[in-house]
DNA sequence: CGCGCTCCTGACCAAGCAGGTCAGGAAAGT
DNA sequence: ACTTTCCTGACCTGCTTGGTCAGGAGCGCG
Protein backbone atom coordinates (compact mmCIF):
# COMPACT_ATOMS: atom_id res chain seq x y z
CA UNK A 1 0.00 0.00 0.00
CA UNK A 2 2.73 2.36 -1.02
CA UNK A 3 3.12 4.92 -3.47
CA UNK A 4 6.89 4.23 -5.46
CA UNK A 5 9.21 6.43 -6.08
CA UNK A 6 8.96 6.11 -10.00
CA UNK A 7 5.36 6.82 -9.82
CA UNK A 8 5.46 9.95 -7.49
CA UNK A 9 8.74 11.20 -10.30
CA UNK A 10 6.30 10.22 -12.93
CA UNK A 11 3.38 12.27 -11.73
CA UNK A 12 5.21 15.00 -10.70
CA UNK A 13 7.39 15.45 -14.85
CA UNK A 14 3.81 15.36 -15.87
CA UNK A 15 3.13 18.18 -14.34
CA UNK A 16 5.62 19.91 -15.52
CA UNK A 17 4.68 19.36 -18.87
CA UNK A 18 1.10 20.22 -18.45
CA UNK A 19 2.69 23.38 -16.79
CA UNK A 20 4.50 24.90 -19.88
CA UNK A 21 2.19 24.97 -22.90
CA UNK A 22 4.66 25.98 -24.76
CA UNK A 23 6.55 23.23 -26.96
CA UNK A 24 9.06 20.25 -26.49
CA UNK A 25 10.47 20.26 -23.38
CA UNK A 26 13.43 17.96 -22.67
CA UNK A 27 13.72 15.90 -20.26
CA UNK A 28 16.95 17.53 -18.69
CA UNK A 29 14.58 20.62 -18.25
CA UNK A 30 12.03 18.06 -16.42
CA UNK A 31 14.69 16.46 -14.08
CA UNK A 32 16.36 20.02 -13.46
CA UNK A 33 12.83 21.13 -12.05
CA UNK A 34 11.50 18.51 -10.16
CA UNK A 35 14.78 17.23 -8.99
CA UNK A 36 14.65 13.65 -10.52
CA UNK A 37 17.64 11.86 -11.65
CA UNK A 38 17.56 12.13 -15.55
CA UNK A 39 18.47 8.84 -16.82
CA UNK A 40 15.82 7.10 -14.57
CA UNK A 41 13.59 10.09 -15.38
CA UNK A 42 13.92 9.27 -19.52
CA UNK A 43 13.28 5.62 -18.56
CA UNK A 44 10.45 6.74 -16.68
CA UNK A 45 9.29 9.19 -19.87
CA UNK A 46 9.62 6.03 -22.32
CA UNK A 47 6.81 4.41 -20.09
CA UNK A 48 4.63 7.15 -20.17
CA UNK A 49 5.07 7.33 -23.88
CA UNK A 50 4.79 4.16 -24.61
CA UNK A 51 1.47 4.44 -22.43
CA UNK A 52 0.12 7.40 -24.88
CA UNK A 53 0.26 9.46 -21.84
CA UNK A 54 3.14 11.28 -23.40
CA UNK A 55 4.78 11.80 -26.95
CA UNK A 56 8.37 12.99 -27.63
CA UNK A 57 10.54 13.80 -30.82
CA UNK A 58 14.10 13.91 -30.90
CA UNK A 59 17.21 16.30 -32.00
CA UNK A 60 17.60 19.70 -31.55
CA UNK A 61 14.38 21.44 -30.64
CA UNK A 62 13.47 18.11 -29.59
CA UNK A 63 11.42 16.98 -26.35
CA UNK A 64 7.94 15.68 -24.65
CA UNK A 65 5.10 16.93 -24.26
CA UNK A 66 1.25 15.50 -23.29
CA UNK A 67 -0.30 13.41 -25.50
CA UNK A 68 -3.67 14.87 -24.80
CA UNK A 69 -4.99 18.13 -23.05
CA UNK A 70 -3.71 18.39 -19.38
CA UNK A 71 -7.50 18.32 -17.81
CA UNK A 72 -8.10 14.57 -19.25
CA UNK A 73 -5.12 13.20 -17.90
CA UNK A 74 -5.68 12.03 -14.62
CA UNK A 75 -3.05 11.07 -11.99
CA UNK A 76 -4.73 7.73 -12.03
CA UNK A 77 -3.73 7.17 -15.72
CA UNK A 78 -0.12 7.89 -14.42
CA UNK A 79 0.10 5.61 -11.63
CA UNK A 80 -1.25 2.82 -13.53
CA UNK A 81 1.18 3.32 -16.59
CA UNK A 82 4.14 3.05 -14.46
CA UNK A 83 2.97 0.85 -11.63
CA UNK A 84 0.30 -1.07 -13.20
CA UNK A 85 -3.01 -1.90 -11.71
CA UNK A 86 -4.40 -0.10 -8.60
CA UNK A 87 -4.80 -2.28 -5.69
CA UNK A 88 -4.60 -5.86 -6.43
CA UNK A 89 -4.17 -8.36 -4.24
CA UNK A 90 -1.16 -10.57 -4.78
CA UNK A 91 -1.12 -10.13 -8.15
CA UNK A 92 -4.58 -10.69 -8.86
CA UNK A 93 -7.84 -7.74 -9.44
CA UNK A 94 -9.83 -8.15 -5.94
CA UNK A 95 -13.34 -8.73 -8.53
CA UNK A 96 -11.51 -12.30 -9.37
CA UNK A 97 -10.87 -13.65 -5.89
CA UNK A 98 -12.88 -16.27 -3.87
CA UNK A 99 -12.75 -16.08 -0.64
CA UNK A 100 -14.22 -19.13 2.08
CA UNK A 101 -15.97 -19.42 5.20
CA UNK A 102 -15.27 -16.59 7.47
CA UNK A 103 -13.57 -14.01 4.81
CA UNK A 104 -15.94 -13.99 2.45
CA UNK A 105 -16.71 -10.14 2.96
CA UNK A 106 -13.10 -9.05 2.56
CA UNK A 107 -13.46 -9.09 -1.44
CA UNK A 108 -16.19 -6.86 -0.64
CA UNK A 109 -13.41 -4.65 1.31
CA UNK A 110 -10.71 -4.78 -0.99
CA UNK A 111 -13.24 -3.57 -3.97
CA UNK A 112 -14.08 -0.90 -1.18
CA UNK A 113 -10.52 -0.13 -1.16
CA UNK A 114 -10.17 -0.02 -4.86
CA UNK A 115 -12.91 2.18 -5.20
CA UNK A 116 -11.67 4.76 -2.96
CA UNK A 117 -8.57 5.22 -4.80
CA UNK A 118 -10.11 5.76 -7.78
CA UNK A 119 -12.35 7.92 -6.36
CA UNK A 120 -9.24 10.25 -5.90
CA UNK A 121 -6.65 9.19 -8.63
CA UNK A 122 -9.14 9.35 -11.53
CA UNK A 123 -10.75 12.58 -9.83
CA UNK A 124 -7.65 14.27 -9.98
CA UNK A 125 -6.27 15.57 -13.69
CA UNK A 126 -3.02 17.11 -14.06
CA UNK A 127 -4.96 20.71 -14.99
CA UNK A 128 -6.32 20.20 -11.37
CA UNK A 129 -2.49 19.48 -10.09
CA UNK A 130 -0.65 22.97 -11.56
CA UNK A 131 -3.68 24.78 -10.93
CA UNK A 132 -3.89 24.11 -7.11
CA UNK A 133 -7.75 23.80 -7.61
CA UNK A 134 -8.40 20.43 -6.55
CA UNK A 135 -11.51 18.63 -7.02
CA UNK A 136 -14.32 19.25 -4.01
CA UNK A 137 -14.30 15.96 -2.88
CA UNK A 138 -10.50 15.43 -2.49
CA UNK A 139 -10.09 18.72 -1.01
CA UNK A 140 -12.44 17.85 1.57
CA UNK A 141 -10.35 14.27 2.04
CA UNK A 142 -7.37 16.42 2.75
CA UNK A 143 -8.79 19.13 4.68
CA UNK A 144 -9.18 16.95 8.04
CA UNK A 145 -6.66 17.81 10.23
CA UNK A 146 -6.96 13.90 11.06
CA UNK A 147 -5.74 13.22 7.32
CA UNK A 148 -2.56 14.61 8.39
CA UNK A 149 -1.34 12.77 11.30
CA UNK A 150 0.79 9.42 11.13
CA UNK A 151 -0.65 6.13 13.13
CA UNK B 1 -0.94 0.53 -4.46
CA UNK B 2 -0.99 -3.64 -3.91
CA UNK B 3 -2.40 -5.69 -1.16
CA UNK B 4 -0.09 -8.39 -0.28
CA UNK B 5 0.12 -12.09 0.50
CA UNK B 6 1.11 -11.56 3.67
CA UNK B 7 -1.90 -9.11 4.32
CA UNK B 8 -4.42 -10.74 2.71
CA UNK B 9 -3.10 -13.78 4.54
CA UNK B 10 -3.40 -12.08 7.85
CA UNK B 11 -7.17 -10.68 7.58
CA UNK B 12 -8.14 -13.93 6.53
CA UNK B 13 -6.50 -15.72 9.78
CA UNK B 14 -7.63 -13.53 12.01
CA UNK B 15 -10.87 -13.40 10.55
CA UNK B 16 -11.14 -16.96 11.41
CA UNK B 17 -9.96 -16.14 14.87
CA UNK B 18 -12.68 -13.54 15.02
CA UNK B 19 -15.44 -16.14 14.17
CA UNK B 20 -13.71 -19.44 16.76
CA UNK B 21 -15.44 -17.40 20.26
CA UNK B 22 -14.06 -20.79 22.18
CA UNK B 23 -10.49 -21.49 23.50
CA UNK B 24 -7.04 -21.22 21.70
CA UNK B 25 -7.08 -22.08 18.06
CA UNK B 26 -3.75 -23.67 16.85
CA UNK B 27 -1.55 -22.56 13.84
CA UNK B 28 -2.80 -25.63 11.65
CA UNK B 29 -6.22 -25.20 11.63
CA UNK B 30 -6.12 -21.53 10.79
CA UNK B 31 -3.76 -22.78 7.85
CA UNK B 32 -6.49 -25.45 6.89
CA UNK B 33 -9.39 -23.27 7.01
CA UNK B 34 -8.36 -20.82 5.06
CA UNK B 35 -5.41 -22.39 2.56
CA UNK B 36 -2.59 -20.67 3.75
CA UNK B 37 0.88 -22.25 3.71
CA UNK B 38 1.22 -23.14 7.40
CA UNK B 39 4.96 -22.44 7.97
CA UNK B 40 4.80 -19.27 6.20
CA UNK B 41 1.75 -18.15 8.82
CA UNK B 42 3.11 -18.93 11.53
CA UNK B 43 5.76 -16.34 10.60
CA UNK B 44 3.09 -13.79 10.15
CA UNK B 45 0.95 -15.06 13.44
CA UNK B 46 4.37 -13.93 15.28
CA UNK B 47 3.94 -10.85 13.95
CA UNK B 48 0.82 -10.07 14.52
CA UNK B 49 1.81 -11.23 18.30
CA UNK B 50 4.48 -8.66 18.25
CA UNK B 51 1.62 -5.86 17.06
CA UNK B 52 -0.47 -6.49 20.01
CA UNK B 53 -3.23 -8.24 17.93
CA UNK B 54 -2.90 -11.56 19.05
CA UNK B 55 -1.65 -13.72 21.88
CA UNK B 56 -0.35 -17.24 22.24
CA UNK B 57 -0.13 -20.04 24.21
CA UNK B 58 2.10 -23.38 23.33
CA UNK B 59 2.09 -26.51 24.09
CA UNK B 60 -0.99 -29.06 24.07
CA UNK B 61 -4.13 -27.27 23.56
CA UNK B 62 -2.13 -24.41 22.91
CA UNK B 63 -2.86 -21.52 20.20
CA UNK B 64 -3.68 -17.97 19.49
CA UNK B 65 -6.45 -16.07 20.04
CA UNK B 66 -7.30 -12.36 19.84
CA UNK B 67 -5.73 -9.83 22.03
CA UNK B 68 -9.04 -8.30 22.00
CA UNK B 69 -13.00 -8.09 21.06
CA UNK B 70 -13.43 -8.67 17.29
CA UNK B 71 -15.22 -5.30 17.52
CA UNK B 72 -12.52 -3.62 18.54
CA UNK B 73 -9.50 -4.97 15.49
CA UNK B 74 -9.70 -2.75 12.72
CA UNK B 75 -8.36 -4.27 9.23
CA UNK B 76 -6.33 -1.30 9.22
CA UNK B 77 -4.34 -2.71 12.38
CA UNK B 78 -3.66 -5.80 10.85
CA UNK B 79 -2.34 -4.84 7.09
CA UNK B 80 0.35 -1.84 8.97
CA UNK B 81 1.28 -4.76 11.31
CA UNK B 82 2.29 -6.66 8.72
CA UNK B 83 3.26 -4.10 5.45
CA UNK B 84 4.14 -1.09 7.76
CA UNK B 85 2.38 2.70 7.67
CA UNK B 86 -0.02 2.76 4.91
CA UNK B 87 0.37 5.28 1.67
CA UNK B 88 3.50 6.21 1.99
CA UNK B 89 5.27 7.78 -0.86
CA UNK B 90 8.88 6.83 -1.08
CA UNK B 91 9.15 5.29 2.23
CA UNK B 92 8.38 8.62 3.85
CA UNK B 93 4.79 9.56 5.43
CA UNK B 94 3.12 11.96 2.95
CA UNK B 95 2.51 14.69 5.60
CA UNK B 96 6.42 15.06 5.58
CA UNK B 97 7.17 15.32 1.77
CA UNK B 98 7.98 18.87 -0.09
CA UNK B 99 7.19 19.57 -3.55
CA UNK B 100 8.27 22.70 -5.16
CA UNK B 101 6.84 23.97 -8.52
CA UNK B 102 4.10 22.84 -10.18
CA UNK B 103 3.78 20.14 -8.18
CA UNK B 104 3.26 21.14 -4.83
CA UNK B 105 -0.12 20.53 -5.15
CA UNK B 106 0.68 16.63 -5.16
CA UNK B 107 1.23 16.51 -1.41
CA UNK B 108 -2.56 17.04 -0.97
CA UNK B 109 -3.41 14.06 -3.22
CA UNK B 110 -1.56 11.98 -1.58
CA UNK B 111 -2.71 12.86 1.70
CA UNK B 112 -6.28 11.99 0.45
CA UNK B 113 -5.43 9.16 -1.13
CA UNK B 114 -4.17 7.60 2.80
CA UNK B 115 -7.58 9.33 3.91
CA UNK B 116 -9.31 7.57 1.77
CA UNK B 117 -7.90 4.29 2.21
CA UNK B 118 -8.20 4.95 6.07
CA UNK B 119 -11.86 5.96 5.73
CA UNK B 120 -12.14 1.94 4.36
CA UNK B 121 -9.46 0.05 6.30
CA UNK B 122 -10.36 1.53 9.57
CA UNK B 123 -13.57 1.48 9.52
CA UNK B 124 -14.04 -2.06 9.06
CA UNK B 125 -13.63 -4.28 12.15
CA UNK B 126 -13.24 -8.02 12.23
CA UNK B 127 -16.32 -8.35 13.61
CA UNK B 128 -18.05 -6.92 10.53
CA UNK B 129 -15.99 -9.17 8.61
CA UNK B 130 -17.24 -12.13 9.83
CA UNK B 131 -20.55 -10.84 10.59
CA UNK B 132 -21.02 -10.02 6.96
CA UNK B 133 -22.66 -6.56 7.55
CA UNK B 134 -20.10 -4.05 6.71
CA UNK B 135 -20.50 -0.12 7.50
CA UNK B 136 -22.22 1.63 5.64
CA UNK B 137 -20.11 4.08 3.72
CA UNK B 138 -17.77 0.64 2.54
CA UNK B 139 -20.79 -1.06 1.52
CA UNK B 140 -21.84 2.01 -0.68
CA UNK B 141 -18.80 1.92 -2.25
CA UNK B 142 -18.17 -1.61 -3.32
CA UNK B 143 -22.36 -1.22 -4.57
CA UNK B 144 -21.59 0.70 -7.41
CA UNK B 145 -20.82 -1.53 -10.63
CA UNK B 146 -17.91 0.60 -11.77
CA UNK B 147 -16.20 -0.57 -8.28
CA UNK B 148 -15.90 -4.19 -9.56
CA UNK B 149 -14.74 -3.14 -13.47
CA UNK B 150 -11.10 -3.49 -14.10
CA UNK B 151 -9.24 -0.44 -15.79
C1' DC C 1 25.77 16.36 -46.36
C1' DG C 2 27.26 16.10 -41.82
C1' DC C 3 27.07 17.16 -37.28
C1' DG C 4 25.23 17.85 -32.86
C1' DC C 5 21.31 17.36 -30.16
C1' DT C 6 17.99 14.62 -27.81
C1' DC C 7 15.39 10.70 -27.30
C1' DC C 8 15.51 5.51 -27.22
C1' DT C 9 16.91 0.99 -25.66
C1' DG C 10 19.02 -2.70 -23.42
C1' DA C 11 22.35 -4.30 -20.09
C1' DC C 12 23.81 -4.14 -15.74
C1' DC C 13 23.89 -3.58 -10.59
C1' DA C 14 23.23 -3.55 -5.41
C1' DA C 15 19.92 -3.94 -2.18
C1' DG C 16 15.73 -5.34 -0.52
C1' DC C 17 11.24 -7.63 -0.51
C1' DA C 18 7.96 -11.46 -1.64
C1' DG C 19 6.68 -15.65 -0.72
C1' DG C 20 7.95 -19.11 0.97
C1' DT C 21 10.81 -23.70 3.23
C1' DC C 22 13.83 -26.00 6.80
C1' DA C 23 15.60 -27.14 11.12
C1' DG C 24 15.76 -26.76 15.70
C1' DG C 25 14.65 -24.76 20.39
C1' DA C 26 11.47 -23.57 24.31
C1' DA C 27 7.26 -23.55 26.93
C1' DA C 28 2.85 -25.83 28.20
C1' DG C 29 0.04 -29.72 29.23
C1' DT C 30 -0.68 -34.70 30.66
C1' DA D 1 9.29 -37.75 30.29
C1' DC D 2 7.00 -36.90 26.34
C1' DT D 3 4.04 -34.82 23.11
C1' DT D 4 2.22 -30.82 21.38
C1' DT D 5 2.37 -26.36 19.72
C1' DC D 6 4.41 -22.01 19.38
C1' DC D 7 8.84 -19.44 18.55
C1' DT D 8 12.96 -18.08 16.03
C1' DG D 9 16.55 -17.64 12.85
C1' DA D 10 18.70 -19.11 8.63
C1' DC D 11 18.15 -19.88 4.09
C1' DC D 12 16.30 -19.88 -0.75
C1' DT D 13 14.57 -18.34 -5.53
C1' DG D 14 12.96 -14.93 -8.12
C1' DC D 15 11.29 -10.30 -8.77
C1' DT D 16 11.07 -5.27 -7.80
C1' DT D 17 13.20 -0.77 -6.63
C1' DG D 18 15.89 2.76 -7.74
C1' DG D 19 19.18 3.62 -10.15
C1' DT D 20 23.72 3.98 -13.65
C1' DC D 21 26.25 3.11 -18.15
C1' DA D 22 27.04 2.69 -22.92
C1' DG D 23 25.66 3.04 -27.29
C1' DG D 24 22.25 3.61 -31.21
C1' DA D 25 18.69 6.05 -33.93
C1' DG D 26 16.10 9.83 -35.59
C1' DC D 27 15.63 14.96 -36.08
C1' DG D 28 16.90 19.68 -37.34
C1' DC D 29 20.18 23.05 -38.84
C1' DG D 30 24.08 25.14 -40.99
Amino acid sequence: MRVSAKADYAVRAAAELAAAEEGPIKGERLADAQDIPLQFLEHILLELKHNGIVRARRGAKGGYWLAKPADEVSVADIVRAVEGPIAHVQSTPPEAIEYSGNSESLQEVWIAVRASLRAVLEQVTLADLVSGELPESVKDLAASPDAWLAR
